[in-house]
DNA sequence: TTAAGTATGCTTTTT
DNA sequence: GCATACTTAA
């Protein structure tokens, strides 16, 4: 391994320092990653290391594949018994594996955020609380704070002051976490708080697991949390074999609990830490990161640093102001058809999921291929997590939530009352749900629906026995069409048609899902690997870099990605930094942080929008240009007022609109966006509120509100 | 018990 | 606007 004509002299250090603390600093474009993959292989190749004692935690699980395929590839390194994974991936495997000293079973399901609401909603009608007065959202983020600080409820009031709102929070807590026991389920933050328990509580595994793995790696320590660092610490503070790779000025999860401290204190918290600073960035010409450098520099608490690079450019950062958010997408896809032989080279990136939708409808107008990273996760939706909920209940039979989502879907005559009774059997003979649906009694017990339930019961046992026994994506087909689940969506409605495609599409996940598992592990997967790995995707894993289409996605995906042209949109006051994030200084640094990654995502290019005017679902936001705009010196920036519409076509329609207050009448032509041209079959209301029933050219017939139509 | 119709909340970022 | 959660009638 010729390591001084493949890595620069800090790198290489970071590579050969193979014993004792280290702590990267790496900025954005540094080699970062590439540094990570050197090291792990000079452990192996040059070291000697067994890869069994190596630990590597990555950010997605589509860097830790990655790595993977580059120590095979270009090392030739038999990667099957190293770990490598994200946190949660990894404290997965170690719950199941020592599951005996834990409240759990192997087979425990992961609960996601659907999952995790749909409970809550549980305990609050349980404990007959008021969601107005405990808001969801709020009671979930501050139960995901008491675990990534490893509180468990009975240390509650330990660390959180006593009133009636901490009172109320402390009993749904409290109830909320013995249900996910009983039902042998773990939240994400459960599988992390859990394994930082363990590993604490139990010397004997602490032991093993520090004998294990003599030497560990992190990527994006600054995004760590504390159990995430108790974990690390646990493993790794005797031998201290420890290296941390990251960059403070990229640290943008402090909302679910990262602490910037632990990157910041790494000096403190281990002896005799090496220090490693990649500073030169091979990724973005000097004239970019010059602006990125200006806009950090007004962030108080970081590592003193600068990003430099050899690589020149003449162009300087565009920034536009347009007129609203459909200028806005309108124009940026214009500019990206004219990158159209590289679609794949741009990106959209901006703040919130929600923006994505008029780029959206942009593309599909000028129909040029995208692919959205992230948004609403496919597993989620609910035809999907109808066919998981099945999978759940064979791999885990204690788990109610989901038995409860299956048990009268698809409708199958167990309604309310049925599900009482059966909810009381159980109580009342200490089974659990599944068991008592099974158990010999629970006929008589129910009545007139004995016969739908022992139906039901037959099923499953049947069901339970094939998915030991078929391959993962047969047993899913066999499934899919015993229930006639596409049968229930067969209809003209695009939504229906959707929702098929859906089902099918998972099918197809599933094979390919199986197969790689095949070639990567040599054996099949079990139904409770796959069910993990679908609950433990990131968003970044679906992300598929060599598909010929733009990009978009949130700032907070592009961590660790880089386009030749990046285009950064929404840029005002209220989006970027986000009105929710306005309450401290703290907070204002992140969303600096964030614009900050954004922008070094670029190899040759970037451009900067923002819009005066911005349709949200309720109304129209007048907003001002981001205070961030106004800190990157003029000299790197281009800016251009865009302020007319667009098309010249829709200024015309809109000239129309305002003349006659779009007054619509029965048989007037139309045209929608999405469906196309129709007619209006009725009318409630006036102009751009009017409720419109259309009947569109082709065949589809839907309700549609005046504002998203066009006369013609 | 269920289908169809009506109301509501939603939007910060993610494992 | 959209999707789900709840209400009502059959």
């Amino acid at each position: 391994m010729n390591l001084s004509k493949l890595l620069n002299k800090q790198q290489q250090k970071v590579v050969e320092t193979i014993d004792g603390p280290i702590l990267v600093l790496a900025g954005a474009g540094s080699g970062k990653t590439r540094s990570v993959i050197f090291r792990t292989a000079y452990l192996i190749n040059e070291k000697k290391i067994s890869p069994q004692n190596i630990l590597v935690v990555t950010f997605t699980n589509k860097a830790a594949n990655e790595l993977r395929f580059r120590l095979k590839t270009t090392f030739k390194i038999d990667t099957y018994s190293l770990w490598v994974g994200t946190f949660h991936s990894i404290c997965a495997r170690i719950l199941r594996f020592e599951n005996e000293a834990t409240p759990y079973n192997s087979n425990f399901t992961i609960y996601d955020a659907v999952d995790t609401k749909s409970l809550l909603k549980k305990v609050y009608k349980k404990l007959e609380i008021d969601p107005k007065k405990f808001p969801f959202q709020r009671v979930i983020s501050i139960m995901s704070n008491q675990k990534n600080s490893l509180i468990l409820p009975k240390d509650f009031f330990l660390f959180n002051e006593e009133n009636y709102f901490t009172e109320t929070v402390h009993k749904i807590y409290v109830e909320y976490q013995k249900i996910l026991i009983e039902n042998n389920g773990m939240d994400f933050d459960d599988l992390l708080m859990n394994t930082a328990l363990l590993l604490h509580d139990n010397k004997i595994i602490r032991q093993k697991y520090q004998q294990k793995f003599r030497y560990v790696m992190i990527d994006e320590y600054q995004d760590t949390n504390y159990a995430q660092f108790k974990i690390v610490n646990l493993i790794a503070k005797n031998h201290q074999n420890l290296c941390v790779v990251g960059d403070d000025d990229q640290a943008i999860y402090s909302w679910r609990g990262a602490d910037i401290k632990n990157i910041l204190n790494f000096e403190k918290d281990y002896k005799n830490v090496l220090t490693v600073k990649l500073e030169q960035n091979y990724r973005s010409p000097q004239s970019i990161l010059d602006a990125a450098n200006c806009l950090i520099k007004n962030n108080y608490s970081r590592h003193q640093k600068e990003l430099w690079s050899d690589i020149k450019s003449n162009e300087k950062i565009e920034l536009i102001e347009y007129k609203n958010e459909r200028d806005e997408a309108d124009f940026v896809i214009q500019k990206i058809a004219e990158f159209s032989d590289n679609l794949n080279d741009c990106v959209i990136l901006y703040r919130t999921n929600a923006q994505s939708r008029v780029f959206e409808s942009a593309f599909m107008r000028k129909n040029i291929r995208y692919q959205v990273v992230g948004g609403v996760n496919f597993y989620q939706r609910k035809e999907i997590k109808d066919i998981l909920a099945y999978l759940k209940v064979f791999v885990n039979s204690q788990d109610n939530e989901s038995l409860m989502r299956i048990i009268n879907f698809p409708p199958r005559g167990i309604g309310k009352t049925s599900l009482q009774k059966i909810t009381n059997f159980a109580v009342d003979n200490e089974l659990k749900l599944m068991d008592a649906v099974q158990s010999d009694g629970i006929l008589k017990y129910i009545g007139n629906r004995a016969k739908k339930l022992e139906e039901f019961s037959k099923k499953m046992a049947k069901w339970q026995k094939e998915a030991d026994e078929l391959d993962i994506p047969d047993f899913i087909e066999k499934l899919i069409n015993e229930l006639e689940l596409k049968d229930l969506y067969y209809s003209d409605d695009p939504q229906d048609i959707a929702r098929i495609e859906n089902i099918e599409e998972f099918m197809v996940a599933s094979q390919e899902f199986c197969e790689n598992f095949q070639k990567e592990v040599g054996e099949k997967p079990q139904l409770t690997q796959y069910l993990q790995s679908i609950l433990l995707q990131t968003d970044l894993d679906n992300y598929d870099e060599n598909e010929q289409s733009a990009k978009l996605m949130t700032m907070h995906n592009a961590k660790g990605l880089e386009f030749e042209n990046v285009f950064i949109v929404g840029l005002e006051e209220g989006l970027l930094p986000h009105s929710r994030s306005l309450e401290s200084e703290r907070q204002l640094e992140e969303e600096r942080r964030l614009f900050y990654v954004a922008i070094t995502r670029a190899k040759k290019r970037v451009f900067m929008s923002f819009a005066q005017t911005r349709r949200t679902f309720a109304d129209i936001l007048y907003n001002h240009e981001s205070c961030f705009l106004k800190e990157i010196d003029e000299e790197f920036v281009q800016r251009k007022n865009v302020k007319r519409d667009y098309l010249p076509k829709r200024k015309i329609n809109v000239d129309i609109v305002l003349e006659n207050k779009k007054h619509f009448r029965i048989g007037q032509k139309i045209s929608h966006s999405k469906f196309g041209e129709g007619v209006v079959l009725s009318v409630d209301g006036k102009g751009d509120d009017a409720k419109l029933t259309i009947s569109f050219s082709n065949g589809v017939l839907k309700k549609i509100i005046g504002t998203f139509v066009r006369k013609l």
